[in-house]
DNA sequence: CTACCTGCAAAAGTTTTGCCACTAC
DNA sequence: GTAGTGGCAAAACTTTTGCAGGTAG
């Protein structure tokens, strides 16, 4: 009786952020987030008490350049300090996520990923093979999406554009096989 | 202990589409998918034995204007006929899905919600005050998805754009207090 | 006839929470 | 000192599945 764990199982050098852009906006490369101590100010800045396993947490997210799930969160803090639970890690990526320093995704899997929102609003296109995450940003799209919902009668608060694509069958290591996905996608 | 349930209760007037259109693309009103034998045919066509759940499940399916979630299309299933049990559901949806005759979507709440593919290519304005799903089309956008993979050297085999908003408080009745979401979403 | 279906209840998997000791401020 | 935290284990939820009996084709 198992289903879940579909995409690149999480562990190893599973989905990492390839750098990218595509237009007029800011590039990204891993070596753009090396304060260690980013999130733990803006945990501060907006009044939280920082506990060890916060500070331990928000390092952990500080130094990551990924999209990671709960549970590789838990396992990258248990590698620097043994004392937190998993159940703290839950607590505090949900607290972040109301405090508006952690963005939520579902990028199929069944598990949601975090990752921190002080880069800068962007795109992701999902390696349908390889289920890597590749990030970008796009001024044209932004203004469109804004326009669409006005269009509509709302007021866009947020919005979220997946791309999921395949690079085309030549370059590269050999497609591992498609893996089954879950949660709306290509159509 | 209780935690799920976010967006708009399943269960009534929920999560309601409203028909709309921004562009060039077709509009959506409820009268539009008026043949309930719409899925079932498409099961015969891929091949799928059709058993009396299927065709229920099928029949409700057809007549499905909203996106409804497993619970809820097993409830309307269960008022046409009380044969059907709620893992049959899953397993239909999911086989649906599999065949390409269903979309899954998570729109957070935590429960997947599903949609026949079969009324073309669109995307989904979410109303963060009610939960209400508006749906929409835009060929500039669908352009620029296709363009935006391309640069990044991807062949674009599918896209989810979700745009949440909000209806600047006036009209309409007033907006239920802002359920808490889950899954990734505005920034 | 046979491969595929269904119901039921149990299990799996993720996320939340009650409770109580503990600590940041 | 006190409101907020963390650990643990249990609970809550959604979704999947083993099994045994049924059924479409």
């Amino acid at each position: 009786m198992r289903a879940r764990r579909l995409l690149a199982p999480p562990g190893t050098g599973e989905y990492l952020t390839a750098p990218m852009d595509t237009r007029t906006d800011t590039p990204r490369d891993a070596e753009e987030r090396p304060d260690p101590l980013r999130i733990e100010r803006l945990c501060i800045e907006r009044g939280l008490k920082m506990t060890g396993q916060r500070r331990l947490i928000a390092r952990v997210l500080s130094e990551a350049i990924d999209h990671p799930d709960v549970e590789e969160l838990y396992r990258r803090a248990l590698a620097l300090d043994a004392r937190v639970s998993i159940a703290t890690v839950y607590r505090t990526v949900r607290l972040l996520e109301e405090k508006g320093i952690l963005e939520r995704h579902d990028f199929g899997g069944g598990r949601a990923r975090y990752e921190a929102t002080d880069h800068g609003h962007h795109y992701h296109l999902i390696d349908i093979d390889t289920g890597k995450v590749i990030e970008f940003s796009d001024v044209q799209h932004e203004a469109l999406a804004k326009a669409i919902a006005e269009r509509l009668g709302f007021t866009l608060i947020g919005h979220r554009l997946e791309l999921f694509g395949r690079r085309p069958a030549d370059a590269e290591a050999a497609p591992r096989r498609g893996p089954r996905r879950r949660g709306g996608e290509p159509a």
